[in-house]
DNA sequence: ATCCATAACAAATGATTGTTAGGTTTGAAA
DNA sequence: TTTCAAACCTAACAATCATTTGTTATGGAT
């Protein structure tokens, strides 16, 4: 007695629970008892698998930009036209949340937490990443593609807001796929909401 | 000495430090004595004025859900044409975050900390607001002004989700007045991106 | 001059925070 | 059978948490 049978993937448990809670309660709203808890370990023991609180968050946020970079380059590299490009780059974002929605969740919101370098860099490749919707939508007003008329700059955010909102109601039991919700979600936002009569 | 003196609308300043340090850091990031020290008070000075941190947060989010929904009410009670209404609605949005984009950010995400009654009501609110922007978008469809060939439930979420996310890059000294950034949000989620040929 | 409400401070409450140190169990290798 | 490292528990730490209590200073009204 007084002991527990050992975990069978004890770091990749804490990891799974730990985004779990911080993405629901945030990271200041998340205690290590609660991540012990959810473990099914005391708080304490957690500490032969991890370094610290705060170097479980690097590792969630960090490994979930990366996701959204490594969905985003092949894209960006890639020579086709704006329109294509862009209604990738959207159905690579939902794809990505679908992974994880509460893993999204922390990578959106609790990025704040961190500090000096680990700060710093996430914002960096944050910026890195709104830029290459930037750089499509540029692109694609010259390809006159895309409307001249429209302001990039809030387009841009426009999009990526409706894209990182996602993770706040999207749901994996839905009833659509994740791919079909990328498709219309890239509609919608391609082709607006007025009807263009032909 | 030991005392100091009291403020000058003490309540208000209360009410304003706590909405900024919730926005920047989060509610259970923000301990009573981070707004004690913005207000320039001891922690249990605060108690003269608030019942408790709780209440402090009911207060912002509610007032803050209110403000929305006293915006769209009129503009979803009118009779006007769909796509009016739209337009409407999304400057309306905008204007609101402009007020206080911090108490945007608050009454967007720290909801969640609210529980029972509290909880209930702000996600029925919510879900009320939600629905405004539903049934103009049902009615757009209808009236033959908006496509019939979207999604409207994605739409919608396409749609808030912008308009949600606007207070994480709204800055009040930006190059946009709040109404022209109203406008172009109206642009770009009504017209789409793509250019249509004439 | 006295009174009194307002609003502050000072100090402490018990609970909870992240984290550490040291001891114990486990299962597999030697 | 012994050895050994991994993974756990027990217990505790100092700090910080929201909150309460008792007291004091202030400024306006009586």
């Amino acid at each position: 007695m007084g002991t527990t049978a050992p975990l069978n993937a004890p770091r990749a448990l804490i990891l799974e629970t730990a985004t779990h809670l911080f993405g629901v309660q945030g990271y200041s709203g998340t205690s290590m008892r609660d991540i012990a808890n959810g473990v099914g370990v005391l708080p304490g023991s957690l500490y032969a698998h991890i370094q610290s609180k705060e170097k479980l968050l690097v590792e969630i946020v960090d490994g979930g930009i990366e996701r959204f970079l490594d969905g985003i380059k092949p894209i960006a590299a890639s020579s086709k036209p704006a329109s294509e490009k862009l209604r990738d780059a959207i159905k690579a974002h939902v794809a990505v949340v679908a992974i994880g929605p509460e893993w999204s969740q922390v990578v959106f919101h609790q990025w704040r937490f961190l500090k000096g370098d680990d700060l710093e860099k996430a914002i960096d490749k944050r910026n890195e990443y709104a830029k290459s919707f930037e750089d499509i939508m540029k692109q694609g007003v010259e390809e006159d593609i895309f409307r001249a008329d429209m302001n990039i700059d809030i387009s841009v955010r426009a999009v990526l807001g409706a894209l990182n909102w996602t993770p706040e109601w999207y749901s994996p039991g839905g009833k659509f796929t994740s791919e079909k919700m990328g498709e219309l979600m890239a509609d919608t936002l391609m082709n607006g909401l007025l009807n263009t009569p032909s």
